[in-house]
DNA sequence: AAAATGTCTGGGAGCGCTCCCAGTATAGCA
DNA sequence: TGCTATACTGGGAGCGCTCCCAGACATTTT
C-alpha cells in the first residue's frame, strides 16, 4: 500500500559506504560520527528519500513514542461543546513539542473490554489520557492494575493513585453562587449536571458550600438534576419555577440556556425576575439572550497539562500520584443582573 | 513501561506444548488447528495473559489495522462547533467496525513537512482521512504524489484523482435563498465563508445560482467576506447593512449568528426587517433569538462515509477516484418570516 | 617508550511476530 | 494394498530496526 520502493537502513548504509550502525547514529542524531560521514549519510538519506519505519522501531528499542488519548464516546454526547477539539488542540500542542504521536479510542460504551485488549495491550502505546468524567469508567482500575502509566482529565475520587487534572469546580461554583448573593439573591437554585460524573457532583458541592458558607440552610427542593444538555436545563427550570426562585446556577452553559428558555416560557425576565449563571463558558454562552454569566474553565489547558503530566511520569522523573487543578474563573455579563 | 512480563508467542506456544505457529493460528483465527488444540491454546493465552504486540505483528506481516486522521490545526479554530467531535465519531465508528486504530495528527501551521516525514511517511499507517477545507492544504499534492491511500473531507477542486466525501453545498445554499426568494425577499445579501476553503467558495456559488435561476443579477455590494466565527458575521452584517438589504445568507450558523447581533444593534428586527439564514445546524442555530433557519449537514455521516471509502480503497476493491457528496437539508425555523 | 584513554566504525544478536515450506498423520480413492 | 489428496503441525527465515561489544586508529598520559 505505502510506497514499497521506500528503501531501508541497510540500503542507505550501503548507498553512503557505511555501516548500518552508523546511518542509525546519524538519523537519531548519536555522538561519535564524524562530521564527514555524518553530512555524507544526511545526503544520502535524502536523496534517496529514507524514512525510518515506525514498527520496526519500536520492536527493537522499546519506545513507540506515541500516547493514546480515550474518549468514552457516551462522554462526547454529553459535552457538546468545542470541549473536545480543545481538550484534544492542548494535548495535541504538548505531544508535537515531544515528537510524540497520538493515538485516538472513541470506544463506544460497553466495549472497553475488547477495546482495551486490542489497543491498550498491544504495547504500541507509552501511555494514556483519560478524557472521562464518569466515575464508574471500567477502564481506569484497569490500567491502573496493569500498571499502564495514565492521566485523567476530570478528578477520581475513589482510587488514590491516579495522575489527574481538573478545573476547581467546586471552588468556581462557590464564586458564582456567591457572586448572585452579593447581587441580593436570596433563593439560588441549581441545575445540577449528571450524578455520575464528577464535574456533576463537584459543582453541586460548590453551590452547598456557598449556602453554608453564608448561613443559608440547603433547601433540597431548590435541586433539580440535569443532564448537561439544553433540553435537561429546560426540563430542571420548569419543575425549579414551582419553587420560586429569584436566582439559578445551572452546572454548565447549556443548561443555563435550556433555563433561559423555561424562564420566558414562564413569562419571567432574566435577570429582572430571575438571575442566571451557568458555568464552562461555551461559546453560545456570549451569544444567548441575555449574554451568560459563567465560570469558565481552561480547558485547551487541562489538555495540554495532562500531557504534560504523562511526559513527566513516562521520563520516570516521579513517583507519587501526580495531579494538577487549574484555577476557575467568574465571567461577568448580563444574565446575573449585575451589567444591565 | 507497559508490564514486561507480557508473554510472548513463544512462551505461550511452549505452556501449551504446541509451536509458535499454532499459536499464531488460533489467534488469528485461522484454520487448519483441531479443534483440541485450539480450545487448549485460548485457555492458555487467557491464563497466562496474552496480548500481541502490535509493532511486531505490522513488521512481520505488513498490516498495521491503523488509519491516520489529519486536521490541520488552523481549521480546528474556524469550525468552532462540535464539528470535530462528531466528525470524528462518525469515523470512529466505521474504524471499530473493522477494528482499525485511529492515529490523530493535529498538524500545526507550517509544520506539515516535518510532520509528514514523522508520521506518514513511517508505514504506520495504512491510509489517510483528511478533515481539510482549505483549497491551498500542501499534504494533499504530497500524499496523491506517494501514493499513499487517502480521502479527504471536503471537496477538492484542483486534482482530480483526489478521494472526497462533501456535503452538497452548492445545492443547499441555492435551496436557502431559494425559500428567502418564495417568502417575498428581493435583496438578499451573503456573508461568505472564507474564500482559501471550500466550503466557503461553493456556498457562495450557490447564492449566485438561485440568484441567476430566478432572473435576479448578482449585485456584488450584496457579497460580505466573513471567515466561518461570529465575530465576522457581526463585521459583515454591518456592512451589508448600508445596502438595506430584506433577507441574508450567512454561509454558517455562528456568522449568522454574528448578524443577528448586528441587525438587533441597528435597531431592525428579524425576519420583519431582515430575514436570516444561516448554514450548518448547529446547535446554537436553535437557541439563537429567533432561533435560525438553517441547512443542516450530515457531519456524522461525513466522518463514517470518508473512513468506509478509505477501508474500500485499502481493500483494493477499486481503482477510480471515489467520491461522494451527501445531501443537505433546509430546517426552516423562525428567523426566516415563514414561522412567526 | 609503552600503556591507557578516547573517538570512530562495523557487525552480530535479537525484538515478537507472520509467512512459507516441509513434514507427519489421517482419510479417500483406485 | 498402494497411492494421492487432505487435515494438521513444526520450524526456518526474515521484516527493519536498536543495542551491545569488539576492533581500528588517534590522542593523551606516565
Amino acid at each position: 500500500m505505502t510506497p514499497s520502493n521506500t528503501p531501508t537502513l541497510e540500503q542507505i548504509a550501503k548507498a553512503a559506504g557505511v555501516s548500518r550502525s552508523t546511518v542509525s547514529r546519524v538519523i537519531n542524531d548519536e555522538p561519535n560520527v564524524s562530521d564527514a560521514v555524518r553530512e555524507r549519510v544526511w545526503r544520502v538519506v535524502k536523496e534517496m528519500g529514507y524514512h525510518p519505519h515506525a514498527a520496526a522501531r519500536s520492536l527493537a528499542g522499546r519506545r513507540t513514542k506515541t500516547l493514546g488519548i480515550v474518549i468514552p464516546q457516551a462522554v462526547n454526547t454529553v459535552f457538546s461543546d468545542p470541549y473536545f477539539s480543545r481538550v484534544l488542540h492542548g494535548i495535541a500542542d504538548a505531544a508535537n513539542e515531544q515528537q510524540y504521536h497520538m493515538f485516538l479510542a472513541m470506544v463506544p460504551p460497553h466495549q472497553e473490554d475488547d477495546f482495551y485488549r486490542r489497543s491498550l495491550r498491544s504495547q504500541m502505546l507509552e501511555g494514556v489520557v483519560i478524557i472521562s468524567a464518569f466515575l464508574d469508567d471500567a477502564l481506569i482500575p484497569r490500567l491502573h492494575r496493569d500498571d499502564i502509566p495514565f492521566v485523567v482529565i476530570g478528578r477520581h475520587p475513589t482510587i488514590p493513585e491516579v495522575n489527574y487534572v481538573d478545573v476547581d469546580n467546586l471552588h468556581g461554583a462557590l464564586m458564582a453562587v456567591e457572586h448572585l448573593m452579593r447581587l441580593g439573591r436570596r433563593r439560588i437554585a441549581t441545575i445540577t449536571g449528571p450524578m455520575n460524573m464528577v464535574a456533576g457532583v463537584d459543582r453541586l458541592e460548590g453551590w452547598k458550600a456557598a449556602l453554608r458558607r453564608n448561613g443559608h440552610v440547603v433547601d433540597e427542593t431548590l435541586i433539580a438534576e440535569g443532564d448537561f444538555t439544553e433540553a435537561g436545563g429546560y426540563l430542571a427550570m420548569q419543575q425549579l419555577l414551582q419553587q420560586k426562585p429569584d436566582a439559578v446556577f445551572a452546572a454548565n452553559d447549556l443548561m443555563a440556556i435550556g433555563a433561559l428558555r423555561a424562564i420566558y416560557e414562564a413569562e419571567l425576565r432574566v435577570p429582572a425576575d430571575i438571575a442566571v449563571v451557568g458555568f464552562d463558558d461555551a461559546q453560545v454562552a456570549a451569544y444567548s439572550t441575555p449574554p451568560l454569566t459563567t465560570v469558565r474553565q481552561p480547558i485547551y489547558k487541562l489538555g495540554r497539562t495532562a500531557a504534560e503530566l504523562l511526559f513527566r511520569i513516562l521520563e520516570g522523573r516521579t513517583q507519587a500520584p501526580l495531579r494538577a487543578i487549574l484555577p476557575t474563573e467568574l465571567v461577568i455579563r448580563a444574565s446575573c443582573g449585575s451589567v444591565m
